[in-house]
DNA sequence: ATTAGCACTCAATCCAGGAGAGTGCTAACA
DNA sequence: TGTTAGCACTCTCCTGGATTGAGTGCTAAT
C-alpha cells in the first residue's frame, strides 16, 4: 500500500504526537505543530481517509486520531528512521563495559542497565544455553577434608561448579587423574552431545573410582541439566509504571508478573531470530499475555549461538529510539564476542 | 497501659477484620463477627474510650474506625500469638532444601520463594558478607592458553572465582606453586583481615612471579571487595500490588523501587539485629522510605556472623502469621546452618 | 452500667447540565 | 477538482447538587 506524501506526513505527526502525549491528537494540533501550509479540513479529510484504510483509529467519534497497529507498523516498515544513541551514551556503555570485563554477569547487567536506561523502556538479554557450546574442561579439586569442586570451562569461559562429597581416601592425585578421564573423554564436544550414555561408558571403565566418578558425573549430569540453560536477564521492569496505559492495576500486575521470573519471557519471543532488529508490535505478538505491549530485539551471535537482547515497551512505543538504541547495542556485543583483536577483549575464540 | 478484657475483645476484633477487608470497622460489624453478648452502643462507648486512648482512629467523623500504629504495637506487644505455617508446608520448605542442596543460590533462592508464597508478602534474605568469614584455600587453575582462574573458597562453603590472563609461559606447576604461597600466607584469616600490606608483602617476595602474582592479587582485592558482601535476596515483591492502599502509583513505584535493587533495602534495616522476631510497625522504621510500611524479620546465625531475613508488608499486615512463619523459617535456617548432624547437611564448620 | 432510639455527619454514588475539543458535512472558492 | 471556512453535531469530562447509606454520638429509659 502506497500513502502520497501528504498522508505519510500526516501518519508521522499523528505517531510522533500521540507516542509523546498518549492523547489521541486532533487536526488541528496537527496543522499547528507541523506546519505545513494546509489547513484543518483538509487534514480532517486526509485523516479521514487514513482512518479508512486503517492506519489510524478513534477512540470515539468526538475525539482525535491514534494510530492504530497498523499505522504503527507500516510507519516502522516504510518511514522510520533509527534514532541512534548519542557519543556520549556510547561511550558510556564501553565505560561499563570496560569496568566490568572478565566477569559475564556484570557484563549482562551493566548492558541491560544500560538499554533500559537509555530508552525508558523494560531491557531483557538472553544469554544462550551452554549446553551448546563446547565443553572446554574439567577439574576436579579438593576444597577440604571430604569435599570437592566440579568445576566445567566452556569454550566460550563460562564457568560452573558444584561440590561434590568424596571418600577421605581420595587423594588430590587421583583427583586430577579422574580430571583428565573426563577430559579425554569429552574435551571439544558441546555439551548437548555429552549425552547419558556417554557418561555410563566411562563410569564402567572407571570401576575402582566409581563413588567419585558418580559423584562427579551426577554434578556435571545436574550442570547440564541446571538453569544456565538460557540465562535470562531483566533490567528496569519498573520503566513501564510510567506508561500511563498501565495504571489500570490488573493488567500492570500481568506484565509484571512476566518480568518476576525468567520463564514466561522466554516463551514470549520467536525462537528463530535473525541477526538485525526486528519488531512485534501488540497483536503481531503471539504469546496472549504481550499482546498489548511491543517487543524490538535482535539476535546476537557468540560462539556460534544466538543470544537475544531486547525492550519491551507499549504499544504506544518510541520505535525510532528503541530501534536504534538496540541494534547499536547488538553491534557492540558482538564486537566484544568475536574481536580476535588486539587487547584482551572479553572471551577469546 | 492495661485494657480490659472487653476493650482487649474489641481491639483485637478491629484489627482483625481491618486487616482482613482494608475498610474501616463499624460497632455493628464488631457485635456481629464476634457475637459478644453486648450490644452495638456499648461497643460504640469502648471504640471512642479507645480512641481517646490513642488504639484507634477515624478516617472521618462518619466512618468506622481503624486501629492506629499505637494500636498494632499493643497487638503485637500484649495480645499476639504467633501462628505458624502447617506441617505441611513446612514439609514442603524441607523439601525445597533438600532438592537445591549443595547448591547456597538455590537454598536462599527457595526460602525467599517460600515466605513470600506463604505469607503473601515481599521476602528478603540478606546474607552476610563474606569478608567476615574465613578464607580457606585459594587455587590458580589454568582454564585455556594464556588464560587462568583464581579460585577462592571460604570456611564456609562460599566459591568466588575471577579470571585473569597470564602470560604464556606459565605452566600449570608453576602456577600450583604461587597458590601454595598464598595459601601459606593466608589460610585461617578472615578475608577483613586480609589486608592490602598483606598482599603488598607477598608481591615482594615473590618478584620472579611478578605477573601472575600481581594479576592474582587485583583479582583477590577485587573478590573482596565486590558485590559478594552482604547479597540481598529479595522474593515476591510483587505481593504488594494485591494490597489496597498501593493503588496509588506513586507510593507503588516508590516501593518498588526499593525492591529493584539491593542497595536500599539494606539501608531500612537496623544495624544490629537480634536472633529473635523483630517488628516495625509503620512509623517507627527510621528510614523516610518505608514508613508506610511494616516489617517483620529476624536474623539467623551462620559461621558466626548474623544473616536477616524478614517480611515486608503494608501497616495493615496479618503480624502474627507474618511473624510465625519468620521465626519458623529462622529456627530451620539455624538448624540447617550449625547442625553437625548425622548425614551431609548444607555447609560442615 | 447497658441499651434502644434518633438525629446528625460525611463519603460515595448518581444525575443533569455545561464546557470543550474535535469531527463530518456542506457550500463556497481557486 | 482539490481546498477551505463555517457550522451543527457528538461525545467526554468536569462540576455541583441531591440522594443514599453506613456509622457515629448523644440522650433517655432500663
Amino acid at each position: 500500500m502506497i500513502l502520497d506524501e501528504r498522508k505519510r506526513h500526516i501518519l508521522e505527526s499523528v505517531i510522533k504526537d500521540y507516542v509523546a502525549t498518549a492523547e489521541p491528537v486532533g487536526s488541528r494540533a496537527v496543522v499547528r505543530k507541523h506546519a505545513l501550509n494546509i489547513s484543518a479540513a483538509t487534514v480532517r479529510n486526509e485523516m479521514a481517509d487514513l482512518e479508512e484504510m486503517g492506519y489510524l483509529e478513534q477512540p470515539h467519534t468526538s475525539a482525535g486520531r491514534i494510530p492504530s497497529e497498523k499505522g504503527f507498523r507500516y510507519y516502522v516498515d516504510c518511514m522510520m528512521e533509527n534514532e541512534n544513541p548519542s557519543d556520549e551514551q556510547i561511550e558510556v556503555l564501553h565505560k561499563i563495559l570496560e569496568d566490568s570485563i572478565q566477569e559475564w554477569n556484570d557484563v549482562v547487567q551493566g548492558i541491560g542497565h544500560f538499554l533500559s536506561q537509555v530508552t525508558n523502556y523494560a531491557s531483557f538479554i538472553i544469554v544462550p544455553s551452554v549446553k551448546f557450546s563446547q565443553f572446554q574442561s574439567l577439574q576436579l579439586i579438593p576444597i577440604q577434608e571430604g569435599q570437592a569442586l566440579v568445576l566445567v570451562v566452556t569454550d566460550i569461559g563460562i564457568i560452573m561448579h558444584r561440590k561434590i562429597a568424596i571418600p577421605r581416601s581420595i587423594k588430590a592425585r587421583d583427583l586430577q587423574a579422574i580430571g583428565d578421564l573426563f577430559n579425554r573423554a569429552f574435551r571439544g564436544k558441546r555439551l548437548s552431545e555429552v549425552q547419558r550414555s556417554d557418561l555410563q561408558l566411562l563410569r564402567d571403565e572407571l570401576k575402582n573410582r566409581r563413588q567419585v566418578i558418580d559423584k562427579s558425573l551426577e554434578a556435571l549430569d545436574n550442570l547440564l541439566d541446571s538453569p544456565h540453560d538460557e540465562k535470562v536477564v531483566i533490567s528496569g521492569a519498573l520503566n513501564i509504571l510510567k506508561e500511563p496505559e498501565f495504571k489500570d492495576m490488573d493488567k500492570l500486575r500481568r506484565i509484571l508478573t512476566l518480568f518476576e521470573e525468567d520463564g514466561p519471557l522466554k516463551g514470549i519471543l520467536p525462537e528463530q531470530i535473525k541477526e538485525g532488529v526486528d519488531i512485534r508490535i501488540g497483536q503481531e505478538n503471539q504469546a496472549e499475555d504481550i499482546k498489548e505491549m511491543s517487543l524490538v530485539f535482535a539476535g546476537y551471535r557468540t560462539a556460534g549461538e544466538m543470544g537475544k537482547i531486547g525492550l519491551i515497551g507499549p504499544v504506544r512505543m518510541e520505535y525510532w529510539k528503541a530501534a536504534g538504541t538496540v541494534e547499536s547495542v547488538r553491534r557492540i556485543i558482538d564486537d566484544l564476542m568475536n574481536s580476535s583483536g588486539s587487547d584482551p577483549k572479553l572471551f577469546k575464540k
